[in-house]
DNA sequence: AACCTACATATCGTATACAATAACGCAAGA
DNA sequence: TCTTGCGTTATTGTATACGATATGTAGGTT
């Protein structure tokens, strides 16, 4: 329905924020949040009409959600939530550990003492929430996002840090911590300890190899449990799982 | 003024694409190319109209533009050309460095001996066309690009591709070929058979370590040559001075 | 003279209208 | 029953109209 810009106390006019961003954050939430299925087709009209805005701003989130590569978009055919395969995932922690490990390396050579404080504090912080068996996880993921951002940032290298934020905010992983259990909880903290001291010392190599094996063994758990959404299912219709993995 | 499609015969009455996507490429084209300055406003409405359609076609090609580091974009100041410090370029090397590095080391593991075969008959067709002092310059970036892209293709992770892909084909470094001299491209030319014997012996820290060299050399070639300063911030003052940006 | 305010203007953000295209179904024939 | 062709329809792509916002300027006040 044509929203004739009178409805601004509808929602959230809180921010001063466009409605494309309010539209894409959402929109990034619910597909992060499985609110779709993988396939699920995303009508322009249906969400403006949803969301109360018109077509346009819709169809610039969505556009950007494709850049981000959580939706596929084919040239009249609209908008797919994009399914990921065990493949996708295994890739993406590689990557990961490739570029995160030479972060955390260079973050030792480019510490300062405060720089070093900042992340001890973050590490005692995340000690302290799971110390029962974990109850905020989303406080927790925050936290661990924050660590790492952290460490990204002190590589000095801002290229790095863009592509491991985005490799890190992908939908599919946001959600992983779930399947941590006790033990991978505390492995993750004393890899956060080692961390820390590592870069406190200077001690690239080190840094580097302990985030390589801090990232690599949360990929280890996310893939024991996380098997293969393979487009098997998700047919409601006919075909419509025509399957992105160029392979 | 409403051009009714029927000035598809102007340029490109071949392809079907669609508009949006035309404006896409050639603002790439023309911002690679030199047409504007660092710092240019990008006018919706005057490029609109330039290019003889809506403001919305445009509008869509410089938000991409925008995820992809040609532009940045203020909430309602419009899109000015991003232009790059010394640091980002030392950051892109570096990761490039990082990445591709990983890259041929993977390549090495997965290649065939098909795969082989066609990454040394790239290398020999560029040593050919090399043979002179380079008069082809678009065609032998084209080749270098094609054999760092096959090789990372080789590497099995798509992640990995599309991210080193992305980093190569940044504008400013598109032409950079033009700064080498004889003996860089001599140089580069014997990396890229190093690489190729490595792969095909399986040596994957030795491809790794080549690529790395490869990589960073070219960045010390580019970094002579190319210390740009500052963007400048963005002086409001400054007004449009378009078309001559040879360089 | 300096500063603040109010207005004028340019450009962006959004809504809406229209055109083009592809998906879908239905019917007709073999 | 299967296939094939055409027409309907839903949805995207593009154009245009309108409202919101920031910037720049002129004029008035202190």
């Amino acid at each position: 329905m044509p929203a004739t810009s009178k409805n601004k106390a509808a929602a959230l006019p809180k921010r001063r924020e466009t409605a494309a961003s309010r539209v894409y954050e959402t929109l990034r939430d619910e597909i992060s949040g499985g609110r779709f299925r993988v396939g699920d087709r995303l009508t322009e009209g249906a969400l403006a009409e949803e969301m109360t805005v018109s077509r346009t701003p819709v169809r610039e989130a969505l556009r950007r959600l494709e850049s981000e590569g959580f939706v596929t978009i084919s040239p009249h055919a609209g908008a797919l939530v994009k399914g990921w395969s065990a493949q996708d995932a295994r890739d993406v922690f590689e990557t990961r550990a490739i570029i995160e490990a030479a972060a955390a390396g260079r973050a030792a050579r480019n510490a300062t003492a405060s720089d070093v404080q900042a992340l001890d504090d973050l590490a005692r912080r995340m000690e302290a929430a799971a110390g029962g068996p974990l109850q905020d996880v989303a406080g927790y993921s925050e936290m661990n996002r924050d660590f790492h951002a952290r460490i990204l940032h002190l590589s000095g290298n801002r290229r790095i840090e863009g592509i491991a934020l985005n490799l890190m905010d992908l939908g599919f992983l946001v959600r992983s911590y779930r399947l941590f259990g006790q033990e991978d909880v505390d492995r993750s903290l004393s890899d956060h300890r080692q961390l820390v001291t590592a870069i406190r010392d200077g001690e690239a190599d080190w840094a580097a190899a302990v985030m390589r094996a801090h990232i690599l063994a949360a990929a280890r758990i996310f893939k024991g449990t996380h098997d293969v959404p393979e487009p098997t299912g998700q047919s409601p219709l006919k075909k419509e799982s025509d399957k992105e993995n160029i392979t």
